[in-house]
RNA sequence: GCUGAAGUGGUGGAAUUGGUAGACACGUUGGACUUAAAAUCCAAUGGCCUGUAAGGCCGUGCGGGUUCAAGUCCCGCCUUCAGUACCA
């Protein structure tokens, strides 16, 4: 009987599924341990063998803490939101819903073939009413709540009321919006309802208001910064103009500072963090006030560099600041309009790619400086950026390269203050070797003496302070499109009121198009049946809409990070419907162990969700204000292209090694016809489409053979390799030990198909190990010290290796331990038990059939290292001291069962070590099983 | 420009705290078994020198250094990849 893998794969799977062999409890005697993925979005492509390669390491970590005595929560699902099924949708009329449930059918096929052992009994979806009725919630909470500064923490918005009923706003330190103003106890309760909202909102910790936006008109919605790469946008990348719209954004600025600080207590990758608190983007300095000469206005600067106020010569303001209509001078007026109008044509994207060309304009007026209280002119430049600090600069040409470029090229002064520095030719921007000069008070101070002097003059005089300035804005929460989670949010009077959660969820409505209304409403401007009904609480005809008691709903839908930003909270109580998830069940799970996924999601998904969590602490739902105590990011597996090469104009191909001998161009073929020697058969390519019917060949030495090129799998490139197809011809457990074998999980690297013959007959030896014939052949007897000993090596490697996420060398370790048995002809019960065991988070199917073999009626999950471990694990590795040649001491490091006597027998037979011994002092040997490593004199 | 990671055979990649560099696998070559092929098994496989072998020399991007000992540590370069970019 041979090694059958088709049959004892899918004989497994069923089983699996039938007995719930996975499913998690939420209280056990063990101690838990939550492994998440990355959940997918279903797209229509379906998996590729690059997706899943995140999901095998995480579902060995999750085997293998099951076998090491945890309570092992692993669970599944759907990010399913989103534009790929929404653009299907306008296309061809189908219902995203529709789209969404046959892709996701088709994921779960894929991902049930290759034997994961999730826990889909928790399986959620975002789009699925029942999990976004949470979404909603959440969101409600959070329009709900504001941010103490003093508190550090978010409240709910009732005790600010409280606060505002009683003594006003005086005392009110919050993270808000710019235009408050301040008001009395006395002008609150004057104030009407909606004044209050109105005032409200400017509190609260998700707000509507008119924001500047990333506004992509081919996908006709806004973007959130994270959505947008060069300029274009993420998926599709179509280019983004700025405009003005009233959106309902989150204040996730309130937590910069805690998003920073969080990352000193968890465990995520070192790259990650970079990212994230470089997209924070925390810079420590002062804000310094100029007031503007004979105008009653002030513009505000932010500065990294206080020291240098004295070398200001010049202020820069972004075109787009609001002061820059009021204070220009009639004679500029011309200029300075032409200027704006000539960069607000530009789009973000070629302002980014010029960023050689220095421009700007005068503006005609001037600003008084703080303490000279000398004359400076304010200019207008596109290099000062108008969504950054207060998108105004003291410009300290000096001390600045960029400023020192505006002032060549305008011809404005560049004073010197800094002691003994040539500045003709480029400022001087080392803060380390900085003395101030030519600066009153500041003279011969350097960088951080001359800081502090200047912010506490500043505040003297009270025109200026010590402020710290976050990168980070506030993030765009209202999406123009149809397949996301409606607001549970309509309005009356123009104010947003919130639906009680009671009557959660409000379920999207049908339209019979997907796009945009003519009128430029989002698609849910569409739907017939969106009106909200206040007496009897519920979603009713837009007829009968009339603001008294039935009102209009929210058209916006949320961004696709909704729903990602909690749903590793919800699996963990996944079918309540009184609360998003109970208290026990966050109690008992806490947090993600360990979470894997991909890097791209660094200031997206990963930003958002740290976000989320950290508000949900402090109203008391989660009890840890990280969600994830560990992350790794699994590298991509990329494609191996397969290039034809096409005698130009003609339909003749000519083989690679003699391509250069004529006028070609390259054609991507599928990768799926090319065998292991990049050899192509003719006739396959005449099959694979009409235009290469009547193709004729040119060969080397009687063959064809392709180039390839390694780069990103897509369909686009025809080098996708699926999954199933390597499941059906080597098996599941062979393409889980690939994947691993490949190289180190962070790392990206090629797929080769033809590699994966050495793990499938790894496996095929260890079947044959214990099978003679059809006879399943296990002896009981003892086995040999040197079975014992690759046995024991085996278990030590492995499980380092697993520890260390060092899934490939394990791998390796694995072939090894079997070419060994293999040459002892070991084929003992005591060796195979444990053997197994270790094997099957790798090669569970495999494994749970020859532990059946065994005679072991429980599935090999129950069963725990420790069993084994106790029975046969001897020494690892210690250290020894013995003597040698009688006089000197020096230490043997040893690996397994060897003991004290035969490491000395061993080293004395040992030829070698005498040879390098001889003439030194020996501190130390090195041994390895059964061989000295190296001798240390 | 800044930040981060990495440079090891024909290829993917091994190498605990510095301790036999190239494990394991692919590929290649030769052999066994087959009418043949596939599958399987065995052997060789970093480069160079020596008729073979034994043996020797050189080898982890480049140049130095520390050490009995360096792929690993230190200094200075080069290259590649990724992220980020007028952030005041």
């Amino acid at each position: 009987m041979s090694y059958d893998f088709n049959t004892i794969e899918a004989k497994w799977q069923k089983y699996w599924a039938k007995n719930g062999t996975f499913n998690t409890e939420n209280d056990s005697e063990k101690p838990k341990y939550y492994v998440l993925d990355m959940f997918p979005y279903p797209s229509g492509a379906g998996l590729h063998v690059g997706h899943p390669l995140g999901y095998i390491a995480s579902d060995i970590y999750a085997r293998y803490k099951r076998h090491k005595g945890f309570n092992v929560l692993h669970p599944q699902g759907y990010d399913s939101f989103g534009l790929p099924a929404e653009q299907y949708a306008i296309q061809t009329g189908q219902h995203p819903a529709i789209t969404t449930k046959v892709n996701i059918a088709r994921y779960r096929e894929q991902l049930d073939k290759i034997g994961f052992s999730f826990d889909w009994n928790r399986e959620v979806k975002t789009s699925d009413p029942k999990f976004y009725k949470w979404t909603q919630w959440i969101f409600i909470e959070l329009f709900n709540s504001w941010y103490d500064k003093d508190a550090d923490k978010a409240r709910a918005i009732v005790d600010l009321e409280t606060i505002f009923v009683k003594e006003g706003n005086a005392n009110v330190n919050a993270v808000c919006d710019e235009d408050i103003l301040s008001f009395t106890a006395e002008d609150w309760n004057g104030f009407s309802s909606k004044d209050k909202q109105e005032k409200l909102l400017k509190y609260r910790l998700t707000y509507l208001a008119e924001t500047e936006v990333n506004w992509c008109p081919k996908l006709g919605t806004v973007l959130a910064n994270d959505e947008i790469v060069n300029g274009v946008s993420e998926r599709g990348g179509y280019p983004v103009v700025r405009k003005k719209m009233t959106q309902w954004s989150m204040r996730i600025s309130a937590y910069a500072q805690r998003l920073l600080d969080g990352l000193h207590t968890i465990d995520w990758p070192q790259p990650l963090k970079d990212s994230q608190s470089n997209w924070i983007g925390r810079s420590q300095g002062a804000s310094v006030t100029f007031d503007v000469k004979d105008h009653e206005a002030t513009i505000e600067v932010f500065t990294t560099r206080p020291d240098t106020v004295f070398g200001v010569s010049f202020m820069t303001l972004a075109p787009e600041h609001e002061l820059v209509q009021q204070i220009t001078t009639p004679e500029q007026k011309t200029e300075v309009e032409a200027y704006i109008e000539a960069t607000s044509k530009r789009s973000e994207r070629e302002r980014m790619a010029d960023v050689k060309t220095i421009s700007g304009v005068f503006t005609g007026a001037y600003a008084e400086h703080p303490f000279t209280k000398e004359s400076v002119p304010i200019w207008i430049g596109d290099y000062v950026l108008a969504g950054y600090g207060t998108g105004a600069v003291m410009a300290v040409p000096c001390g600045d390269q960029r400023d020192y470029d505006f002032a060549k090229h305008f011809g404005i002064d560049i004073p010197n203050i800094f002691e003994g520095v040539d500045i003709s030719e480029e400022a001087f921007a080392d803060k380390e070797k900085t003395i101030i000069g030519n600066s009153d008070f500041l003279n011969g101070l350097d960088y951080k003496k001359a800081t502090k002097t200047a912010i506490y003059e500043l505040e003297k005089i009270g025109q200026g302070e010590g402020k710290i300035n976050y990168r980070l804005r506030d993030a765009v929460f209202s999406r123009q499109r149809y397949w996301g989670e409606p607001f549970p949010v309509y309005y009356v009077d123009g104010m947003p009121q919130m639906i009680d959660a009671a009557h959660l969820p409000i379920a999207l409505p049908e339209i019979e198009k997907y796009l945009p209304t003519e009128t430029g409403e989002p698609p849910l401007g569409r739907a017939t049946v969106w009106a909200w009904d206040v007496n009897n609480n519920k979603v009713v005809s837009n007829d009968l809409i009339d603001n008294t008691s039935v009102f209009p709903l929210e058209l916006n839908t949320m961004p696709g990070w909704a729903g990602s930003s909690y749903y590793f909270n919800r699996y963990m109580d996944p079918h309540n419907e009184e609360e998003v998830f109970s208290k026990e069940a966050i109690n008992y799970w806490k947090e993600v162990d360990l979470y894997i996924g991909g890097s791209e999601h660094a200031t997206g998904h990963l930003l958002y969700a740290r976000f989320w969590q950290k508000f949900l602490f402090d109203r008391g739902y989660v009890p840890v204000d990280e969600f994830a105590k560990k992350l790794i990011n699994q590298g991509m597996i990329l494609g191996t292209s397969a290039i034809v090469y096409r005698i130009s104009g003609s339909n003749t191909y000519v083989s690679k090694g003699i391509k250069d001998e004529y006028d070609i161009e390259e054609l991507r073929i599928d990768v799926n016809m090319i065998n292991a020697s990049d050899e192509l058969i003719p006739e396959e390519l005449k099959n694979w489409q009409p235009q290469f019917k009547d193709a004729e060949f040119i060969l080397e030495d009687g063959k064809y053979i392709v180039g390839r090129e390694v780069e990103k799998m897509s369909k686009r490139w025809y080098n996708v390799v699926n999954p199933d197809g390597i499941c059906e011809q080597y098996g599941a457990d062979s393409l889980r030990l690939y994947e691993m074998f490949l190289g180190p999980l962070e790392q990206a690297k090629p797929w080769n198909t033809s590699g994966i013959t050495g793990v499938h007959s790894f496996l095929k030896k260890l079947w044959k190990l214990y099978h003679n014939g059809d006879a399943f052949n296990v002896t009981n007897g003892e086995p040999t010290k040197d079975s014992l000993k690759t046995l024991h090596k085996t278990i030590k490697k492995v499980e380092e290796d697993i520890e260390n996420f060092s899934f490939n060398t394990s791998v390796s370790t694995f072939m090894i331990a079997v070419n060994e048995l293999t040459a002892q002809k070991c084929n003992s019960r005591v060796i195979l038990e444990p053997l197994i065991i270790l094997i099957s988070p790798y090669a569970p199917h495999i494994a749970e059939e020859l532990w059946q073999k065994l005679g072991h009626n429980k599935s090999i999950v129950t069963v725990a290292f420790p069993i084994f471990e106790e029975k046969h694990l001897v020494e690892s590795t210690k250290q020894y001291p013995i003597s040698f040649n009688g006089k000197t001491r020096f230490t043997l490091e040893l690996s397994l069962d060897l003991g004290k006597d035969e490491i000395e027998a061993e080293v004395m037979a040992h030829e070698k070590t005498k040879q390098q011994l001889d003439g030194r002092t020996p501190k130390k040997v090195i041994v390895v099983p059964g061989k000295i490593v190296n001798v240390v004199g």
